[in-house]
DNA sequence: TTAATATACCTAACATGATTATGTATAGGA
DNA sequence: TCCTATACATAATCATGTTAGGTATATTAA
């Protein structure tokens, strides 16, 4: 009986463990949306090359797996990015296994600061919106 | 001459004015798509109550032009919060011109503070990719 | 007076950018 | 042997926004 119970228990544990990861990972919310394209740019700017799955981890681990990029929306944007002549495309084989890795081109490192600028100017607008500095009143 | 000159130059210099403020309005980019309704419901949250028209001039007015809400994208976000019980309409008619007034709801005030929580997140995350702290490297 | 601008609402067609679900294939550990 | 991790890819669908129209009243400038 007290195994069944202790059993139980793990089993209540994993559930309530997977409801809080699938909670966090709720928090992939729409605000990400537009954000891909920058985030990608500037871990290339960082990392000289990244292969896509690098990328994923990459930003799962700095965001402490708040974020995770889904390979539906990583993928397709690599190769937008490329076709706008933002990135460039190596492939390599690793362990037997294809690896795509990109870079960022001249015109990608170009354009990169002018993302980095128009997501500064983001933020700091969102800010003003919901942090609004305190009122003048005399 | 002179005066036809003058004029161009005033045509010349209006010319790119307007280019300017189309390069300016380019930064409404995709970015700001998700954010709509974090906007409206803490713009809400602090003025107890407001007409749409309004909010877009107060959004234009807080981010100093550089954030212009479309209509086309604000009425139809008001109409969904209000069909999802987050916000309570009422209609005016003050000067013989229409005003639908929008509040939050109770449901609405306490999912305005989860909203702002995941922006406050959102604003972290990115912050960490694109502001990487010095690396400590030895 | 007439034209343009501002106020105030609305919607439909289209574009963009994501999620979800699936598929292929190799490597390694339980 | 099966699950997980690594590594790529795409198609169907959804969410959100832009663009471009529409209605109507009030005010201001030519």
């Amino acid at each position: 009986m007290i195994m069944y119970r202790n059993l139980m228990y793990i089993c209540f544990r994993k559930e309530i463990a997977l409801h809080l990861l699938m909670i966090k990972n709720m928090k992939n919310s729409q605000l990400y949306k537009g954000s891909l394209n920058t985030i990608i740019m500037k871990l290339l700017e960082e990392n000289g090359k990244m292969y896509g799955y690098e990328i994923t981890q990459k930003v799962k681990a700095i965001t402490s797996g708040e974020l995770n990029i889904t390979e539906g929306a990583l993928y397709p944007a690599l190769h937008k990015l490329e076709a706008e002549g933002i990135l460039d495309v190596e492939i390599e084989k690793v362990d037997n296994r294809m690896r795509k890795y990109y870079k960022l081109t001249e015109k990608g490192t170009t354009e990169t600061v002018n993302r980095l600028s128009e997501l500064e100017d983001f933020i700091r607008n969102m800010q003003s919106l919901v942090n609004p500095s305190p009122k003048l009143e005399f």
